[in-house]
RNA sequence: GGGGCGGUAGCUCAAUUGGUUAGAGUACCGGCCUGUCGAGCCGGGUGUUGCGGGUUCGAGUCCCGUCCGCCUCGCCA
């Protein structure tokens, strides 16, 4: 093979005259008849226009190089020349250009069915980009995200390993948890007709290495959750996790809000300014988001207490089970929404669990439109509580707080996309702190972990977890820019007793919790330093940085939405005797599917 | 599990109310062209209209089923 000696992004003006090898795919190829092409040779660090001058290429060479196509791939030497013609200024390598001599084809490609170009790549249909991911990795764009998060992992090694972290690796096949997300699990050979589940989260470990002394550990890790995926959520997935002895609440903030924002510095040039820290109860309250994006204002103000005097069968009959009102001032709304888009803000609260979305628009002083004839005897009530002006739209979240705050919400951040109120080069992150510990569950008829079962409870919050879980109050904390949830944890629970009272308030027996977590219950029993840590999802990271809103455009190879790898066609078939010998018999009819 | 959108040439798309031989750009193939750079010009259609049924004189178009992809609700401690 004729081996390269610099990359295709190397050769400049004092270059000229020297014999340099490339090697790479051609890009494109410029064929100007007899005696003369232009290709354009591409690697990942850049391209140079290598050009077949009949004048300057043997015969062989020449003939050669008008035979090339796209994405072939080749070694080219020759000498390194200032151009004759003007300078491509879009090129690192512009003022100058290989002459070739000598070429050695490497590989020709068949027709490709894609083209890893990005002026139309974005146009292609994902399910090609994915099938052919090869390809389309080739694309500089691909290769810029493939780059930004190997220096976002880089960053992070270097950023803990700097502050005492250990990188520690944890294990792949543990054990099924009873909580959380639906665990990826893989069938035991030795023990046939049992089970290992793939981790959601190194959790349990991680405080383990707490409890080893570790002090203080980092991983960089993939997550498995069998759940459905979004567009920014994948089944597999990957966190920077950490953890830390001997912290409170704001230790750990203070050492996550530098991280954070040196890594968007650093890596992207991204000020994030400061990162406040806000109560869950505020952010339902104001922003209708447990991670409420505050690069716009609109808040919302209860009204629950206004409206109450007032009949509206709507309002009356959500405060009278307990819910609440609340409205959202949108300034200059009556006259900038239409009836179209307020209809479209009706089906966002609708499909986010509130019945409707009942809307007035204050205009001449007076209420119109929507439900302004039910709600005008509390009209001068509610303009002074919300400040009203002329022009303004008012939106109303009605039923249980949590669907009102958040469908209300939902529609909160519509209305900012169509009012044009989101900056998109802005970026904005915040601390919420202070969850519920808890959540009660309509459907399984118990308390449910706001953040994970092994969140502590605030010290000062210790009675209410025995008398009155609902209002107890968790060490809990998220990291939100943007309206994304980036990072997220808690102090945990270092006392086996305070594990087995949540334990217990999760509805899980004491055998049970034994046999699901007993070897955290014990090792809290032998000296178990206080602790407390978060994770960071890397991919959203990646995502914020780069700009998408497709989590499968920063993972190299990515899932569909059915868990399928299109690449190499995962999931597949496995053989029968393995299968024999890990004691597995397969029904997939549809009335076993249906027992399920 | 539910709702929505889509599947036509290698790729991106078009095709009137169900009506002649399913078109265009690009890629690809052939030809021309010595300074191009998303090269240009001339010529070429390379097709199981995702798959399986059905209705009809006639289906890319209508109906039923199914598969795949995307968005989304539920779900995601």
């Amino acid at each position: 093979m004729l081996k390269r000696t610099c990359n295709c992004g190397d050769p400049r003006k004092e270059n000229s005259g020297e014999t340099i090898t490339l090697s790479g795919w051609v890009n494109t190829y410029r064929d100007q008849g007899k005696g003369l092409v232009f290709i354009d040779l591409r690697d990942r660090y850049g391209m140079t226009q290598v050009v077949f001058d009949g004048e300057d290429s043997p015969q062989e060479t020449m003939e050669i190089g008008s035979s090339l196509r796209r994405e072939d791939v080749i070694s080219v030497e020759g000498v390194v020349r200032v151009r004759d013609g003007a300078p491509n200024k879009k090129l690192a390598t512009g003022e100058i250009e290989l002459v070739a001599k000598r070429i050695e084809v490497i590989n020709r490609t068949e027709t490709l069915p894609i083209l890893p170009d990005d002026h139309d790549a974005d146009q292609i249909g994902e399910e090609h980009r994915l099938r052919y991911r090869y390809i389309d990795l080739r694309r500089p764009k691909m290769q810029r995200i493939l780059k930004l998060r190997h220096q976002i992992t880089q960053f992070t090694r270097n950023f803990f390993a700097d502050r005492n972290f250990l990188e520690v690796e944890t294990p792949l096949l543990i054990s099924p948890t009873p909580e959380g997300a639906r665990d990826f699990i893989v069938p035991s050979r030795h023990q046939a007709g049992r089970w290992y589940a793939l981790p959601q989260s190194p959790q349990i470990f991680k405080q383990i290495l707490m409890v080893a002394g570790c002090d203080r550990y980092m991983q960089i890790c993939k997550c498995l959750r069998d759940e459905d995926p979004r567009a920014d959520r994948q089944a597999e997935f990957t966190q920077i996790d950490l953890e830390m002895s001997f912290v409170e609440r704001d230790d750990v903030l203070d050492i996550m809000s530098e991280f954070a924002t040196s890594i968007y510095k650093e890596v992207s040039g991204i000020d994030l300014g400061d990162l406040p820290r806000i109560s869950w109860s505020d952010a339902m309250n104001n922003y209708g988001s447990d991670r409420p994006d505050i690069r716009f204002d609109l808040q919302f103000t209860d009204v629950t207490d206004v409206v109450k005097a007032n009949d509206f069968k709507v309002f009356a009959s959500a405060i009278e089970q307990g819910g609440v009102v609340k409205a959202m001032r949108v300034p200059g709304g009556a006259s900038t929404l239409t009836r179209k888009m307020t209809d479209g803000y009706a089906e966002i609260a609708q499909t986010y669990g509130a019945g409707g979305l009942p809307s007035v628009k204050l205009v001449d002083g007076e209420f119109t439109t929507g439900i302004s004839k039910f709600i005008a005897s509390v009209k001068d009530e509610l303009v002074s509580a919300l400040s009203l002006e002329d022009g303004d739209l008012v939106l109303f979240g009605v039923g249980p707080f949590r669907v009102a705050c958040t469908s209300l919400g939902q529609v909160r951040l519509q209305v900012a996309k169509d009012m044009g109120l989101v900056n998109e080069d802005e970026y904005k992150g915040l601390w919420v702190i202070d969850f519920p510990m808890f959540d009660w569950d309509e459907e399984r008829e118990r308390f449910i972990s706001e953040h994970h079962p092994f969140t502590a409870p605030l010290e000062s919050e210790l009675d209410k977890l025995r008398d009155n879980p609902i209002d107890c109050i968790s060490s809990g904390y998220d990291l939100c820019i943007n309206g994304s949830e980036v990072a997220g944890g808690s102090i945990r629970i270092h006392n086996p007793e305070t594990q087995s009272l949540v334990f217990e308030k999760l509805g899980l027996s004491a055998e049970e919790a034994k046999t699901k977590f007993g070897f955290l219950l014990d090792a809290l029993q032998f000296g178990a330093p206080p602790h407390g840590g978060i994770a960071f999802g890397l991919d959203r990271l990646v995502m914020m940085m780069i700009g998408t809103d497709n989590i499968r455009d920063v993972i190299a190879f990515p899932k569909t939405q059915t868990g399928a790898d299109l690449m190499c066609e995962a999931p597949g078939d496995a053989d029968p005797e393995h299968l024999e010998e890990l004691g597995i018999t397969v029904d997939v009819s549809d009335d076993a599917t249906a027992q399920v």
